[in-house]
DNA sequence: TTGTAGGCGTTATCAA
DNA sequence: TTGATAACGCCTACAA
């Protein structure tokens, strides 16, 4: 290569990084002569001299193969986004993340590691000063004091929920529950706005009710439009999927239900904005990656680059609530 | 480290790499060592020095929003099924792939390439060549020369459903269509699914029509329940959701019609055998990833660790048939 | 503006 | 069974 280009290994060097200046018509002799042979600098070499890799571990353990569908989002756009800051990313999707993790940060493989599907107990969270490289969750395990955790701020959106039924004069709203299974594994955020509900509906004094997800289906769904034509219900917080509450939500007016008059609708969950959700004028606080993921890059590039300590960090966005008619 | 264990470096080296026999008590002052050291080889200098990097890429562009869902099963279950074999999978998100690619292969970071969500003209495919390691596709794109391909037989599904049908005395078929934007992108599987049923329906005197996704919804179900009630339709093949088909089904047998009395169906879509199509006796053939990602890591791994050639490889394997009582 | 040389951590070769 | 040493390709301080 730098024979070829009749000039020696340092001014290869130099042209590629560009940390000295270079005479054009060199610059030109060298780009040249990479062309011919496709030279590209051996990513190997250049890890062991240069602190950064640009890659980061995207740890995404299978838990369970339900909830593949939702957070797959997330680590594309995660992918997506560290792209953009010109890193790589690395796939660990192994049952025990923590010894994965730990085999790509201490081989210095990776820059820093990105944790996804948290759950309350979460032991990657927990085993973060290991891994001697930055980190940060997408969630809010219970031991955050050794990563950075980005979220939606669940506290507040089921605040939020209650807060708009109870100002509308409702008092008996009814939670349409995700899938079982993840309350079984406790998914974090699910536990935090499942419980900041019940807090505030106590605090002002509503009847907080809630569905199984199983209940969802059109053999049970008759019970839920009796509660609601008694007059036991009034409201609806559901983070079932939108093509669930959907049928849900045209089963009931099937049976001459009205939204809002009869029920209030309030969906929680994952996706972009729903448009079906929209068409029926139904209110959504939606579960987007996009900012969440775009805020977790930064900062974790921040930690990389600028060797900022984000240890012990904890950033929770407010959601976004598109009010429409159902309520 | 090697001060430490009081051993040379090669001595540390053997005894990670494994490559010629440590005296046992040797072997537990180097690993002794290096636990107190919490001492990793460096992949760096690793991988500069070795043929193999133990790293894959996968490619997976963002074509499509709506498209994620389907196919971040393929890449999850591909990047589990690497790591069994003890390869780490870089995830490439770029539009356009082939840059993406070229820079990983060419500056010897990945040993091999795995394309996903192939499009009939699949420029990632036709350059191909140009990475310099061996590469994959999960699919069979126009161009197929210089890659190895594996993909369901869905000529082969095409003919099955029709033949089951042709068996079964059924003449009149309709062809519940995925996304249009599917279709429009050129997505590889569909069309040759698709063209297949249309070839065999023909040679067997069939009258195939089709339904466009939109019109499963439920203000044009009625056309296709019309459609039933006047036989001028008698089966459904489906590739849509099996949520989506379960709806249709449901629609059509509240209004009285009768599987497989007045109608056959069987569900070609993507997805693991869905126990609700099951419960309600549908047939299908599902569209797994398992098997498939199986075979094109076993086919990358021996192409990377043994040399072999795999281009213009092509494997296809049978579609799985479920029947049920709905044919 | 460009070239020379030393060192990074690992592995392969050769020697003990 | 183990040790010493020379590469590998890149980066950079220093020399020209």
């Amino acid at each position: 290569m730098a024979r070829l280009a009749k000039v020696s290994v340092s001014t290869v060097s130099y042209a590629f990084s560009g940390k000295r200046p270079i005479r054009p018509q060199t610059y030109e002799r060298v780009m040249n002569a990479a062309k011919e042979l496709d030279y590209a600098p051996n990513a190997g070499a250049r890890m062991m001299r240069s602190e950064h890799k640009n890659i980061v571990a995207l740890s995404a353990p299978l838990r369970l193969k339900q909830n593949k569908e939702s957070y797959a989002d997330y680590f594309i756009e995660m992918a997506r986004q560290e792209h953009e800051r010109g890193y790589d990313s690395l796939l660990l999707t192994a049952e025990n993340g923590v010894e994965d993790i730990r085999r790509v940060t201490r081989s210095n493989l990776a820059d820093g590691v990105i944790l996804m599907d948290i759950v309350d107990d979460d032991i990657r969270a927990a085993q973060a000063a290991t891994y001697g490289r930055p980190c940060i969750a997408i969630g809010l395990p219970r031991h955050h004091s050794d990563l950075a955790c980005v979220d939606l701020d669940f506290e507040l959106m089921g605040r939020m929920a209650i807060e708009t039924l109870h100002d509308k004069g409702r008092t008996s709203p009814i939670f349409l529950k995700g899938p079982r299974k993840e309350y079984e594994r406790r998914s974090s955020y699910r536990l935090i706005m499942r419980n900041s509900m019940h807090t505030w509906a106590k605090r002002y004094g509503m009847h907080l009710t809630e569905a199984e997800q199983s209940t969802i289906r059109e053999d049970c769904i008759e019970q839920t439009y009796e509660s609601i034509r008694d007059r036991r219900v009034d409201s609806i917080i559901s983070e079932v999927r939108p093509i669930q509450l959907l049928g849900v939500v045209r089963a009931l007016q099937s049976r001459g239900i009205v939204i809002p008059d009869d029920v209030s609708v309030i969906s929680c969950a994952a996706g972009t904005p729903s448009s079906s959700l929209e068409h029926l004028g139904i209110s959504e606080m939606p579960l987007t990656p996009q900012p969440l993921c775009a805020a977790a890059c930064d900062i974790l590039t921040g930690a990389i680059e600028q060797g900022q300590q984000i240890a012990g960090l904890v950033s929770l966005r407010k959601p976004t609530f598109y009010k429409r008619t159902s309520v």
